[in-house]
Parts: structure tokens; sequence; C-alpha cells
DNA sequence: TTTTGTTATGCAAGTTTTTGCATAATAGGC
DNA sequence: GCCTATTATGCAAAAACTTGCATAACAAAA
């Protein structure tokens, strides 16, 4: 839907290889835009033939051939165009919570297990976050200023998984409740 | 991914048609499950041949015949087995991100407009999420004991959408720096 | 009375994404 | 010397999802 797009904002800032880009998806926009590596070399492919963009092989000695690709005119003036529409409202798929949904069918400590999985791994990329956050905030006014607008996908990020691990909590209240107690009272 | 699996949960706790899921998605799973009709009544077929569905054709006089699915046992036991399998977590797929992402490529005015079209939506799904949470409140102990997994994923929503519009304050404050006075002060 | 909305199902074509496989060179740790 | 990780690219097949079209009956509003 917006792979497309997401690379040509990519190149548009830095031009670069299929493999530099897989690389900026794990970091920056990666937070909010996946893709797999054979995606962004299969859409570079797709959005050349198109025309959108442009690439010259770039032989290495050390390492693999790389192919740098940047926008063309047209690439430009179709990432224009794209900024100038209206987005569609995001549609969440989840199949956590359907898990959830269906809970009554499991056991509590399966649930609780899962939980405990996804906990951890959103406290990590919180962690991370808040990490590149206090990098920015060290930078100088000018660069900050530059980045203003990745900064503001990036506190959706913080904000997003604060409120994730907030709910968090209150489903291991509940699940909590669920089970009287695994190990009996008292002896 | 998973559409199967949400498919079966539904069917579990109650047979129905590719109608009364698809209706059953706007509502309730609908929030974090989206489908479209063609691609439940694809799903429901490919289910039916995998041997997890079963269906008889109920002729109505004045509505159209449906197709009234459930679960074989092989359906059942293939909902425990994915119950009991860890779920990958989430990778978020925002447009609306990468546009903000790219924002320093277009003007303040457009991205305000499209917050606006953005908070509206999620707004109007907020409302609609805590009516459905009182409605829940509402509901004698019993009920509500047997809709308690729902329920989590319910106060997910909520959690969500509360950050979602808090960040999008954050957002609008940010936008507004950007552009000293569209109205010149004074006069 | 015409139009719009709801109920009810589905095919076909296309796009997007995932999964599996494949190659190849180098660098660094054990 | 071997194993693993990183750099670098890509094809092929399958799965998942979207978009467009098509049909058909009835109910209610305009």
């Amino acid at each position: 839907m917006s792979l497309k797009h997401a690379i040509l904002i990519l190149l548009e800032s830095e031009p670069g290889s299929g493999y530099d880009l897989f690389k900026r998806f794990k970091d920056g926009l990666g937070y909010f835009w996946n893709a797999k590596h054979q995606q962004v070399y299969l859409e570079l492919k797709k959005l050349s033939e198109a025309g959108w963009l442009a690439f010259e092989a770039q032989t290495q000695d050390t390492r693999p051939d790389k192919k740098n690709y940047r926008l063309t005119p047209a690439g430009h003036a179709e990432l224009l165009r794209w900024l100038g529409e209206p987005v569609q409202p995001n549609t969440i798929n989840d199949a956590l919570l359907v898990k959830l949904y269906a809970g009554a069918h499991t056991s509590p400590d399966n649930l609780r297990e899962e939980m405990q999985r996804h906990i951890a791994v959103h406290r990590k990329t919180l962690d991370s976050l808040l990490s590149i956050e206090r990098d920015y905030h060290g930078l100088p006014a000018e660069q900050r200023n530059a980045l203003r607008m990745p900064y503001l996908t990036l506190r959706r990020g913080i904000l997003g998984e604060q409120s994730w691990l907030q709910w968090a909590e209150e489903v291991e209240h509940a699940l909590q409740d669920t089970t009287p107690a695994s190990t009996p009272p008292g002896k």
C-alpha cells in the first residue's frame, strides 16, 4: 500500500542501495513500516521500471557490488502527489488480540506466558525508542529542527508502547484473578 | 495470517453464515481484525475444503439463502492447536506515520488537515468503544464473566485510542509552532 | 415510484506480503 | 581452521488481501 512511498521518502533524503534501505527500515522508519529485504528489492525493481527511480551499479572491491538508487524527477513528482493525497486510516490486524479474545478456550497459564513474551518485546522496543529520544534531545537546535517530523513519529512510538504496557498490566491483573492460587495456601 | 483463526473463534462461540461473520467483524473483533466480505467468503470456502468447517444450506423465504457454517471436530482441534502456539509480535504498517515522517516535504496546512481527518476518525472510534464499555458494565456479573476476555481486548482499544489522541495533541502543537501566524497579528 | 439500504453470496484480477531457496565474498571470534 | 555474522542481491511460489464486478430480493424512505 505504501512501501513504494516509504522507499521514495527514504531515497529522497538520501540515495542508497536496497541493502541500505533495508537497514534504514530496521532503524528509523522500521518502527511503523516493516518490510523484508526481498520485498524491498522487488519494489526497487518495480519503481525503476515505472521510471520513478534510477540506479548506477557500483562495483566494490571488498564487498559485493551494489546498486545505488536515487529519485528521478518523475519519482519526486510522485512523492509530492502522494503527500497531497489523504491517507486512509490505518486498520489493525493484531493476532495477539485475536488469541486473547478467544482466551476462554485456553488456559490462563498459556495466556500469561504469551503476555510475558510480548511484554518483553514491547519493553525492549520502548527502551530503544527512549534512547533514540535522548540522543535527539542532545542534538544542536538546527539538527533537531531538521528532524522535527521524524521526531513526531518517534513520539507516536513512545506513547504507543507506554500505553501498550499499561494495558498489559491490566491484563495481568485480570489473568491473576482467574486462577485463585496455583500454589496451595498455607502448609 | 490469522483470518482463518479469527473465523474459527467466531464460529466456535456461535455458528453462522459468511454474512453473519462479516457483521461480527464490524462489531466486536473488527476493532483489531479487519476483513472484507469477499475475503471472509473465500476463507470459509477454504476452511470447508480443509475439513475444519461444515455447512448446511438454509433456504429462506424473505431473504436470500444462506449457508450456515459450524466447526468440525478437526476445526476445533486446529483452534486449540493455534491457541497453544506463540503468536508473532505484531508489526505495524501505518501510512499516516510514513507521511508525517516526510512532512518536511509538504505544507504544514496539508499535515494539519490530514491530522484533523484522522483525529475525527479516532474520536469516533473511542466514543463507540466507550459506549460498548458502558454496556458491559451494565451487564449482570455472570455475563460479564463470560465476556472477560473480549473485554480485555476492548480495553486495548480504549487505551490505544486515548493514547493516539494524546499524541495527536502533541502533533498539533508541533505543527502550530511551524507556521508563526497564518492570520497577521494586531490590526 | 424511484432510489437507497440491507441481506446474501461469490468470481476474477490484481497487488502486497511472506516464505523458501540460492549465491558469494569477507571479517571476526573460538 | 571452522563457524557465525555481515554485506549484497535476487527468483519463485504461495499466501493474504484489495478492488472491481455481478446478481437478486425485499424494505423503507424520498
